[in-house]
DNA sequence: TAACGTTTTTAGACTAATCTAATTTATTTA
DNA sequence: TAAATAAATTAGATTAGTCTAAAAACGTTA
């Protein structure tokens, strides 16, 4: 059994290693955490214990298979909890992290599950990212919301999130339709607004468009 | 802002001080929470400082006035998280217990006012114990439901709280109607289903039955 | 009212998680 | 490759919450 601590730790390193392929440093995990090098160091030590992370003193950390699987069990439950208040109980996107953060640590496979079946099994939480299924497994998606794209990245319109007709017109006014190829120049950190390119024409969408735009990255 | 620890030990003396007029012992507290009495002194210790209860050693402690709210403001969470646990996620009654106790524990009063929204301002919990509003005050009813009667109990049906027909059809078919007097004979651990008396008749009703059933005691 | 048994408190220790300050190891640069 | 700098670890302390064992206070009964 996990303290809250070590999910908290895990989740961090997973976040961390997604960035990055290399070892995960004590500093960066600090960052993370907000907390300070020498706490990492402690927490290392019990987590290479239990075998979820496999480290070598000044070198980095890395997720072992137990690990990983711990990790994105919170992952999927902090995504999962954060549709459930966008969806649900009409929480604000930005309103939603802290609260989440906290109910992620609830422990009850049967509660967590359920929760998936009430919310009708989403594949991505209110930010676009992708929830992990009760087994452990992503979304096996070639597309992805625009929302999710890095900066400076580019690909191509294969689908919406929502089929609402005023969605769709507001699409075309834009000209963006299926087949269209987008290119993220610039992200606000602000709302979550992207300016993108199409057709050499240069467009503001607000973060609601780019989380609903489905995207195939070339 | 009370730690988990603080939270459950104001809910346990609110519990003991409702079943009991007298300050609550050391000892008490402590078989509630399966704790050692040496951690109760400890603790109390803390909520003494903190002003949450008073205090004389050897003589028990009380909650005070910001105790209470504190107290009150914990069992809202717990039943509100019961009724979505029962009602939206259909969880049986007697598996709702351990994960409320650690939603309960999640803070952010929007959350719970949200949620108490979402399901339509819920005023008893799954048992049939009333939930307190925003404002800690508990539902002024005359009636309570039948489920909360104890063993030997008498009253007066004087409502409902679901107006489904295929409910009042089968009150109907039991020969209980507005004003009839019922008195609990029996209760039955396993599944909270009780035997209760009508008209010198005796007969079986579930659980299901008793929460909708409101009685003014007599 | 003195002695007994019960209850409560105190004393001292432990674990988890954190911190600061000092030390050690690794890496970069001249 | 030796010195300087950066990163990581260790040592030692702190806080919250808990425990066991011993001591103190209380209440009852003879």
């Amino acid at each position: 059994m996990l303290t809250r601590a070590e999910e908290n730790y895990l989740k961090a390193i997973l976040k961390l290693s997604e960035e990055n392929e290399a070892s995960i440093s004590t500093n960066s995990i600090a960052e993370e955490l907000s907390t300070k090098a020498s706490s990492v160091t402690d927490m290392i030590k019990k987590l290479t214990e239990k075998k979820l992370v496999d480290y070598i003193p000044y070198h980095g950390v890395n997720l072992t298979q137990e690990g990983m699987k711990k990790a994105v069990e919170v992952i999927r439950n902090h995504r999962l909890w954060e549709v459930f208040l966008v969806n649900k109980l009409n929480f604000q996107w930005d309103e939603v992290h802290d609260v989440a953060e906290q109910l992620e640590h609830i422990r009850s496979p049967k509660l967590i599950n359920a929760l998936d079946k009430f919310l009708g099994y989403p594949k991505h939480d209110p930010h676009g990212e992708p929830i992990p299924n009760k087994k452990g497994q992503f979304p096996k998606s070639f597309s992805q919301p625009l929302s999710t794209l890095m900066t400076g990245s580019e690909g191509q319109v294969i689908g919406v999130a929502q089929d609402n007709p005023v969605f769709l017109q507001y699409l075309d006014s834009l000209n963006i339709t299926l087949g269209t190829i987008v290119k993220v120049i610039k992200k606000v950190d602000f709302d979550l607004s992207m300016e993108i390119k199409i057709n050499d024409r240069h467009i503001q969408i607000s973060n609601e468009v780019a989380i609903n735009l489905l995207i195939k990255e070339q």
